[in-house]
Parts: structure tokens; C-alpha cells; sequence
DNA sequence: CAAACATATGAACAGTTATTCATATGTTTG
DNA sequence: CAAACATATGAATAACTGTTCATATGTTTG
């Protein structure tokens, strides 16, 4: 998981509230991820936070779909879906195939429905 | 999961591309799920799209941790932390519990390893 | 190839957000 | 109770974000 990234011990002491707690900081700032590792993530997740974007990816956990169809189903301009599928595909949750005129979105990534589902339980249970 | 809501078909048509696809839309309009659930969800990814709290969140994972200590682990300036904590709480992923003139944080929901893990899993997998 | 359709994209604008700074509140200790 | 410490919070600001509008690109069809 998270915290088994990194087991080394560090010697250097390190500024600290004045009253010490029992943990050992040193050693936890060499569990924690990496800064980078936590923007990356961040923007994963940041995609995740518009409901528009939500919506999209719930429709097309069944099936593809072309853009109008997504547009006429979510009630929302096409331009503002080709927008919010450019970023879905930017980061690689949806990928793309056309087909005449038409050109057809579905999930690219085994974890949307899993971070989806997560998502919505958190919710329902307050 | 997420598309076993709703199984009525609707009867009326609605506007859709002029080249038809064998997607049928008031079907699915019916599995949409709400835009105000939508929101709410949006809401808590929101929550998990920014690095800072990331790293509070990814921090609170082995341990409870006061605000001064985790101001120190993650580099980050008391106030900063403070309202950062303030969000997290709101989405009632955090609880906080006084001891003297310290406050303690911890994570308040099962759900928080999961997404975090999930999240990683999707950055590592590119 | 012209017209219609489907999608993509750039610019602009309004709304949101994360940090900082200053300061307030709460707690302990001498 | 005064001083020091720990945390919280309001206001202000700079940066970011989602939509709209206009228009461009790509595709089919007559």
C-alpha cells in the first residue's frame, strides 16, 4: 500500500513542534511519496472532480458512445463534451475510435469503475 | 454498481444524432444517475484533486498526527494546513480530537486507502 | 466539389480555489 | 493572569477551471 514505500531510518534531527509528540518524523518523511508522485495523483483525481466529467465516464461504463450521443444524454453542449473528453483522454480514462463521421469514446482504464464506486459509497454512507 | 439503478424503459423519443446509433438513450437516460448525485461525488474527488491534502490524507494513513507535527512533515505552513484540515473534515474524511492545546487528526473513512490506492495504481500503470 | 453533419479547438469570461498574512480563539504553565 | 504555544479563521490575491461562442477540421453524400 501507501506506506511501504521506504523503511530507512534517518538520523538527522529536525525542527518539530516544541512539544514533542511521539512520532517520528524523520522516518515518516521517508514513507511519504514524493511530492510529484502527489501532483500526479492530484490531477488523476482533480479529473474526477467535475460532475460533468463524472457523468461522462458513467455513460460510458456500459458502452461506447459517439460524441452527440454523450452530448444529447448528458444534456450538454458538444463543445463543452469534446472539452471534457479531450481532458478525459489527456488523462488516458477514455480512449477514442472514429468511425465515419462519427467518433466513439470508451473507458480506457480498469480502475475508473473501481474510483467511481468507491466514490459513491463514501457518499451514501455520509 | 453504478449502472443497476434504474430499468424502466421510457417510452417518448427525444432528440439524438441525425445519423441514429443502436445506443437507445432514454434507456440509459434512465441509468444516469442524478445530477445532484453527480455533484456530490464531484464534490469528493474534489477533495482528493489537490497535492496538499493528498499528502495530509497520505500522512494520516499509519497514524493519528497533530497539526503542528504534520505542518512539519509535509512542509507546509500552519495556516495553510489548518484550512486544508478544515476541507477535509467538511467531506468528513478527517476527525479531530483535542489534547491539551494540540488536535489530533485521523482518518474518518474506510474508503480513503482504497481511492488513494486506486489513484496510484492508475499514475503507476501510466 | 458543395453542402450537411460530426467533432475539435482557441479565446474570453465568470466563478472557484489555495495560499499568505494578520489576527482571533483556545490551552497550559509559571 | 500574563506569556507562550497550538490551532483556527477571515480577507485578499493570484492562479486555475468550465462553459460559451465562433470557427476550424474532418467525413460523407449527392
Amino acid at each position: 500500500m501507501l506506506n511501504t514505500l521506504n523503511h530507512q531510518m534517518e538520523t538527522e534531527e529536525m525542527e518539530e513542534c516544541q512539544e514533542r509528540h511521539h512520532h517520528q518524523l524523520a522516518y515518516l518523511k521517508n514513507k511519504m511519496p514524493t511530492q510529484q508522485e502527489m501532483e500526479t495523483v492530484a490531477e488523476l483525481f482533480k479529473v474526477f472532480g467535475d460532475p460533468t466529467r463524472l457523468k461522462l465516464l458513467a455513460a460510458l461504463l456500459g458502452q461506447e458512445m459517439c460524441v452527440c450521443d454523450l452530448s444529447d444524454l448528458l444534456g450538454i453542449s458538444q463543445s463543452a463534451v469534446s472539452h471534457q473528453l479531450r481532458l478525459l483522454r489527456a488523462s488516458r480514462l477514455v480512449k477514442n475510435r472514429r468511425e465515419g463521421k462519427s467518433v466513439f469514446y470508451s473507458l480506457d482504464d480498469d480502475h475508473v469503475a473501481t474510483i467511481l464506486a468507491q466514490g459513491m459509497e463514501h457518499v451514501r454512507h455520509q
